[in-house]
RNA sequence: UGGGGCGUCGUCUAACGGUAGGACACAGGAUUUUGGAUCCUGACGUGGAGGUUCGAGUCCUCCCGCCCCAGCCA
């Protein structure tokens, strides 16, 4: 299994509040092992709050030598496509995970489940009703009131029957009845208030077709699946708590295999929203490109956006599992991936906003190699050559006319080192004669300083990345920020909606960025860090001839903080 | 004003009834051929009030606050 360990994996983590509660059923021999399963829904794609939720399930039943399920959960033909079979797995593959040959449906269990459904019903626990769904809302009662019963409560147990297999034959319309189990209108947790069990929908499933016409409902089908499964720990997020007794009370009207359910705090992380309904709305009003945006919180997005499985894992692994609301912060996220990247990404140039200098006394035909080395956090990656020329172009940014304090970049007659290989001066300038902004640098180079390093031992407080005119490839950068400007996205004036807080430039195309000759080509996915900037990852976007690349996240930028002043900062990232 | 759950630095979390610790974030410094990385330092917390106790984040009582539930969604 996924082994790769985080920094924190050499630290004996804690025992949460689901281990002490598996070491207790393991010690009184409640259970005698620990099996685990994920329960997807096949309707969407796998967000950062799922995958905390499987970490939870595997991770879990990996410490105790057990195994863990796959399972989708997957009883509502209307919702439910095979193209989200397909992406839920590909994501938690993604991230490292293996249910080996443990794969179910819910509706691998739909027979299982009628047969169940009619000992209810001979046992005169479950009843066919009439009522219409605005009906049985209104004989629920509400929360302070108790429900009334349905005048079909005490159908005898052969019409039921008889009512039941036609429902299921399709002679009924949909919503015309249901099958409910007959337990206690009077309960004060409402899912005791005679739940439904079955609804009729001529609905066609993505697995068993036009089998059916009555299809179960999440309550009856759960912990019967994790029974048959076998699955000792059914662990599922709290707002589950008090479907618990249902849950229970349906496996043991069964006498069948006693799964037990524990409920951890779903997962929330800053600067974003997490919920299947926000994220389709995201989609579908434009706001983002599509479910694998980079700027979107589903595993596609964060993988296209060029975070690492590792990383990802580490985040998650970082972060508590309890019962309290809790809300990650991004910072921490970010601070894994530039963990993780900082060891592994190969260290590149690229000009994001170029401006062009010429070095006049370097010979104007001459080309030299010089050389790069490519990670300095890890010399296995070896060095490799960049083309050196009398023409460069710098980042606008590096080259201030009128240098501000504590600036250690170009200025008018100031030295810098271009980084790998010479130092150089600034001379003089030159201008647009319509709106007099720089356009060109004039420079001179100190030849005995090759390499980067002046013999006479002068130092330089700037170092610059560069590219050679002649030889640099054009590129597409696309830069991301947060997607909303609050940590708390619902964190409105009265009258306003989440999407008021929308961060306008979340999204920042540079489409004249220089990169490297060498990153010509690169492959979607290559991961690399721009030196100076962040860390950038390929884009599938990207074509023969012009290379796109993501920013997957910013190097931490003192220069920007000491600019801001004061002021907290941490979200706004400027290249 | 029904039921269920939850309150420890800004955030996420530790602490047999015995010095409230760590990580991220933040602030300062050292170092540096990335204003990166690394290293050092600092500030910041037990929702409140009583009670038990030599001693309470931990035990008891009351209060306050936040979250979830009235789908034939999951």
């Amino acid at each position: 299994m996924p082994n790769v360990k985080d920094a924190s994996a050499g630290k004996p983590r804690p025992r949460n509040f689901i281990e002490a509660a598996i070491e207790e059923d393991l010690s009184t021999g409640r259970f005698d092992g620990v099996h685990t399963r994920f329960p997807p829904e096949p309707n969407g794609y796998l967000h950062i709050g799922h995958a905390k939720a499987f970490l939870i399930d595997f991770e879990t039943a990996e410490k105790y030598g057990g195994k863990y399920n796959l399972r989708f959960d997957d009883t509502n033909p209307i919702a439910e496509e095979e193209e989200f079979v397909d992406s839920i797995q590909a994501d938690i593959r993604w991230l490292g995970y293996d249910w080996e040959d443990r794969l179910f449906f819910a509706s691998d269990y739909f027979e299982q489940l009628h047969e169940w459904a009619v000992k209810l019903i001979k046992d005169g626990k479950a009843y066919v009703c009439d009522l219409s769904a605005d009906q049985v809302r209104e004989f629920r009662g509400t929360l302070t009131e108790s429900g009334t019963e349905s005048p079909y409560r005490n159908r005898p147990v052969e019409e039921n029957l008889e009512l039941f297999e036609r429902m299921r034959k399709g002679e009924f319309s949909d919503g015309a009845k249901t099958l409910r189990a007959k337990i206690d209108m009077a309960h004060p947790n409402m899912n005791m208030r005679d739940p439904v069990m079955y609804r009729i929908l001529h609905a066609s499933h993505h697995r068993t077709g036009d089998k059916w016409c009555v299809y179960p409902t999440y309550d009856w089908t759960h912990g019967q699946s994790d029974s048959i499964e076998r699955v000792t720990h059914s662990l599922c997020s709290i707002e589950f708590e008090d479907h618990r007794p249902l849950y229970e009370w349906y496996i043991s009207q069964l006498g069948i295999f006693p799964s037990r359910q524990i409920e951890f705090a779903r997962f929330n992380v800053s600067y974003t929203v997490l919920s299947k309904r926000r994220l389709k709305e995201l989609v579908q009003a434009g706001h983002v490109k599509g479910w694998d945006d980079p700027r979107m919180p589903t595993l596609s997005g964060m993988r296209r956006r060029g975070y690492t499985p590792e990383a990802v894992r580490d985040f998650l692994g970082r972060t508590g599992v309890s019962k309290s609301m809790s809300v990650a912060d991004f910072s921490l996220l970010e601070h894994c991936l530039r963990d993780d990247l900082n060891r592994r990404a190969a260290r590149v140039m690229a000009v994001l906003r170029p401006l062009k200098l010429v070095i006049d006394n370097y010979p104007e035909d001459k080309t030299e190699e010089l050389e790069a080395v490519n990670n300095p956090e890890d010399k296995s990656a070896g060095t490799r050559k960049l083309p050196f020329s009398r023409e460069l172009y710098i980042e606008q940014d590096d080259f201030r006319e009128d240098p501000p304090a504590k600036f250690f970049r170009l200025a008018p007659g100031r030295e810098v080192r271009l980084k790998h290989a010479y130092f150089i001066r600034c001379e003089s300038l030159v201008r647009d004669e319509e709106n007099g902004e720089v356009t060109e640098l004039h420079c001179s180079y100190d030849p005995d300083t090759r390499g980067g390093e002046a013999p006479d031992g002068r130092k330089v407080k700037g170092t610059l990345h560069w590219l050679s005119a002649p030889h640099a490839v054009r590129a597409e950068v696309r830069l991301y920020d947060h997607l909303f400007l609050k940590p708390d996205p619902d964190d409105v004036e009265e009258g306003k909606d989440w999407t008021a807080n929308l961060n306008p430039n979340s999204l920042e195309v540079l489409t004249d960025c220089l990169v490297e000759p060498g990153l010509a080509g690169a492959a979607p996915g290559s991961r690399y860090q721009f030196l100076r900037r962040g860390y950038f990852c390929v884009d599938p976007d990207s074509t023969e001839d012009k290379p796109v690349f993501n920013r997957t996240v910013g190097l931490r930028d003192s220069w920007a903080r000491i600019q801001k002043g004061g002021e907290s900062c941490g979200q706004v990232q400027r290249p």
